[in-house]
DNA sequence: CAGTATCCGATGCGATACTG
DNA sequence: CAGTATCGCATCGGATACTG
């Protein structure tokens, strides 16, 4: 990718930061993901390779550093002081894209994977007391069927020892609570775009089981990060100030 | 440009602004520039053709409306309220770029036009009097030649009326302050990273004529608005902290 | 002044397969 | 699990010339 060249600052954080993908490994990143495997499932659409590429572009940057866990000898990547102070910066993009780019919920961009692993990061594993909980989802929406070895419409999500772990087949444990939903409904939710009583009550939500864990669900039941930002008031909406600006230069 | 895939506002809103240049139109955009050519100057490396088609999309996405002047006729591209909600991204972006992308001053990014473009943009016209004040830059690093009908190291800048015109040509009034200066020097003020003092006292920057002028040069030369960020401390110093764990782990 | 049309080249990127 | 190698296409974008 060719320079701007120019001495602006802006240019040169654009030059790094405007490459394609970067922005999203950073969030990651910045969320505590540091494993290779785990990153790749925060941008599904990437290409091992060009993330691999990515991470190295990164660290000559001086963005991340590629260390080994003594321990387990797995590799990871950290994210620099650097990258950390970009925090506010993506916190406000996430905040201004939640404002403005909001509108439409694109059936493209419906990923029950995506969502399913974005909760299983934000769910707090420790509000559930002693013991093991197991949380069961499972998609009405889309077919029963198995592919491989796993069924396509359901997650379990496994909470013991104040870490969550989410699985694609059955862990064979108990489940405390099912949560019968469709992605669309659900990601609405998550987004912050349906109030999650609004979707118990329209049954765009479904809970069997526990009675304690259905009564708290809207306790526990995390939401995306991005979910209270609000939207633009309509005294800022474009066509109504266009609409406005016609009527008062005819008037 | 393939969408990432994503409801993550994160990643909308890189959609639409990781494209090449287009951080850098909001830049000028938000910054009031509103013409097409003016526009141009602040990006001197893109191509009028792609300029056209990125102004498209920002009228697409409600980031920029193309309106007429009624008075002038002319075309003008107004920021809307989703494009000026940007302006604390930029700013930060801009911040974090100062503060972890300035180490080198490449000579690929100077460019004399971009300097004095914004010098003649950021200096404050009003500061100067009544009646009209004539500061005459010259780069003597560069060739005394004339390319065309005007001077490749001389630039004018006229103030009068509350106004500032940056002239490539010998407007033809008196000049009241010649200031001499090569563009490394002058660029490395703009940006901070030398004290307008410390280039006085060094003869990089050598100021000749109206002593008035001159004695309060400091005071109404413009800098960067990104002059000022603050470098991250060395306890930050990413080889620092590599040393550092090394010998840590060493002893 | 404010763009548009056209062309073509570089290369970014995705897909797939493969490895220690 | 953590990547690398290879291939080839699509397309982005730069250059140039032209227009009302």
């Amino acid at each position: 990718m060719k320079s701007y060249g120019q001495y602006c600052p802006v240019a040169r954080a654009s030059e790094i930061l405007s490459q394609r993908w970067t922005l999203l490994l950073l969030r990651d990143l910045l969320g505590g993901i540091r494993r290779f495997n785990d990153l790749r499932r925060g941008v599904p659409l990437m290409s091992p390779s060009l993330l691999s590429r990515r991470l190295k572009e990164l660290e000559k940057w001086g963005m991340v550093v590629r260390v080994r866990d003594p321990r387990s000898g797995a590799v990871e990547y950290h994210a620099t002081p650097m990258a950390l102070e970009l925090r506010p910066v993506i916190d406000l993009l996430g905040a201004w894209g939640q404002r403005w780019v909001r509108n439409r919920l694109i059936d493209d961009e419906l990923d029950v994977n995506l969502l399913m692993w974005d909760v299983s990061l934000r769910v707090d594993p420790n509000r559930f007391g002693p013991g093991q909980t197991v949380i069961g989802f499972e998609y009405t929406d889309r077919p029963r069927l198995k592919k491989d070895d796993w069924w396509v419409d359901k997650w379990w999500l496994v909470m013991a020892d104040g870490e969550s772990d989410l699985c694609l087949r059955d862990p064979g444990f108990e489940v405390d609570l099912h949560i019968l939903t469709d992605l669309r409904t659900m990601t609405k939710v998550w987004m912050g775009d349906i109030p999650v009583r609004a979707a118990l009550r329209s049954g765009g939500i479904e809970l069997l089981g526990a009675r304690a864990l259905a009564d708290s669900f809207e306790d526990w039941l995390p939401l995306s990060s991005h979910a209270l930002h609000e939207r633009p008031p309509d005294s800022l909406n474009l066509e109504r100030i266009l609409a406005a600006a016609q009527a008062g230069a005819a008037g």
